[in-house]
RNA sequence: GGCGGCAUAGCCAAGUGGUAAGGCAGAGGUCUGCAAAACCUUUAUUCCCCAGUUCAAAUCUGGGUGCCGCCUCCA
């Protein structure tokens, strides 16, 4: 049974999806107006673990994320390039699918993006004002927040206390200080598109309630985002979705937000400046080391970056991938139908049903994770067992903890560059030549030579494990 | 000022009433020509502090301290 923390709520509430084994997804996008940086990345690796393990469970599933392509920001880093607003956009967009393909986060089904969205958005906006949730205030137009009787339920604020706290330039000519523009007349030197209310452009949360209704319906499971999209983004998301629709029970049915990544427990972000592209750590580090460091956290929590943490996961990981080799190794080796794996097989089929229940807990990927290890202890005690000579390969067991094993590693979403691609043919063949020749040098006690070989070979980032069945490399 | 979250070993991190998962780092041992990897053993009488409820609290209640986020563009 799937439980998920649910912002409106406040609570963790067991998952029902709106239709039978399909869910709905939308996750806020990027402002492509630069490189994605790692905080970015928390969001879209955390959902892509998510609809990893709903297809897991059997759902289809069904993912929309936008993006933001006009905007202030976008605008601004144009003029300063003297190109266009979407030369900028069509670039950075093009760097957020590289670095989370590499990442080897899935794609969703639809990158909705606001410029070609337009006449959706004035149309929700007509239909807005019709209803009396919206006024056109010299070729701009608000949200009235006052009109909207459960505006901030989402955030748990009141209009009354927001007042008091609220840092905003005030523009006297609206209703209200909180309410928010759903489209703003164009300035000079900005793109427009033309409207009813002029030209102009959508001011930044109407996409998302259009894009949602236009992909997804009215109501649709899951809204996701950083936590910092809670007020004012999501709270005016479900404001102008609900008055448009008439239904103060429409829109997302969960909300779920991320935690954010820190650098010296301070909130990483583009404004502060103290962050890292995605890009600059994948020149340092693995992607996997990246996306396991991200997901051996639980996705509601702060998370600390620095090249200790990465150092940390590096090594983790490569505890994982030891044994997965261990276990691919004995898979190799002649079979039997023995019950010398039964500990093994009792583990795998424990760790499974762990994990998944880890994963049913709101997601809980640092606890689903912790059985993947148990699982390899259990896994290298085996191998060793088979390597001395002490058991014999149990067919059933290790095809059961190979296959537990992969699907854990399948849905967290790590090794899948472990299938040897023709390319490495060549590696492997050119590997064993050497690995062949030091053997002979051994044999003879050269251990110069020998070493020799294994110390240049470590120098170009090739690591040779000498084991009882044989000699094993990895790079 | 308003709203929300967090505080668990040297470090990271699970754990919402039943007697402290997992990882990293460290120490000792096994294996090895030497390494590496792997395995074994070991590392929190205790979960920020104080008081309370209970047979039983890291977990619940009250108070305190510290840190973080949102309230302004932000994943």
């Amino acid at each position: 049974m799937l439980k998920v923390y649910n912002t409106l709520t406040k609570q963790k509430e067991i998952f029902k999806p709106l239709k039978e084994n399909e869910v709905s997804i939308y996750v806020c996008g990027v402002t492509p107006y630069n490189h994605p940086h790692i905080g970015n990345a928390r969001p879209f690796v955390t959902w892509d673990v998510i609809k990893r393990y709903f297809t897991h469970l059997g759902y289809k599933v069904k993912h929309i994320q936008n993006f933001t392509d006009v905007d202030d920001k976008i605008i601004r880093t144009a003029n300063q390039e003297n190109v266009s607003w979407s030369d900028i956009s069509t670039r950075y967009i093009n760097s957020y699918f590289e670095v989370m393909d590499k990442l080897h986060v899935k794609h969703a089904d639809v990158y909705p993006k606001v410029s070609q969205t337009i006449p959706e958005i004035i149309e929700m906006i007509a239909g807005l004002i019709d209803k009396g949730y919206a006024y056109e205030l010299n070729g701009d137009v608000y949200f009235s927040v006052e009109k909207f009787e459960d505006y901030g339920k989402l955030s748990g604020r009141k209009l009354e206390d927001m007042m008091a706290g609220a840092r905003i330039e005030v523009n006297e000519s609206k209703h209200n200080h909180m309410d928010f523009a759903l489209w703003k007349a164009a300035k000079p030197g900005e793109p427009f598109w033309q409207s009813p209310w002029g030209n102009g452009r959508p001011g930044w949360h109407i996409e998302c309630s259009t894009m949602s209704l236009k992909y997804l319906g009215k109501t649709f499971d899951f809204h996701g985002g950083g936590s910092d999209l809670i007020f004012p983004h999501h709270e005016n998301e479900i404001a102008q979705s609900q008055a448009y629709c008439g239904d103060n029970n429409s829109f997302a049915r969960y909300w779920l937000h991320n935690g954010f990544i820190t650098i010296n427990q301070e909130k990483m972000s583009k404004s502060l400046g103290n962050f890292f592209t995605v890009k600059e750590i994948l020149d340092k580090y693995p992607a996997e080391v990246l996306r396991f460091f991200i997901v051996s956290t639980h996705y509601r929590s702060p998370l600390d970056f620095s090249d200790a943490r990465l150092d940390e996961a590096t090594s983790s990981l490569s505890r994982l991938k030891n044994a997965l080799e261990n276990l691919k190794e004995l898979a190799k080796m002649p079979q039997n139908n023995s019950e010398d794996g039964k500990t093994l097989l009792d583990t795998a089929q424990n760790c499974k049903q762990n994990f998944f229940d880890a994963m049913d807990d709101d997601f809980n990927t640092a606890l689903a994770i912790a059985n993947m290890f148990d699982l390899a202890k259990e896994v290298n005690i085996y191998y060793n067992e088979i390597t001395a000579g002490k058991a014999t390969c149990d067919q059933k067991a290790i095809n059961v903890a190979l296959d537990v094993f992969k699907e854990m590693a399948d849905i967290i979403g790590v090794f899948e560059d472990d299938d040897n691609s023709a390319d490495d043919a060549l590696l492997d063949n050119l590997m064993n030549l050497i690995i062949d020749i030091r053997q002979n040098a051994r044999k003879q006690k050269d251990w110069a030579t020998a070493d020799k070989i294994r110390d240049e070979l470590k120098n170009i980032g090739i690591t040779l494990e000498d084991s009882p069945t044989g000699v094993r490399w990895k790079k």
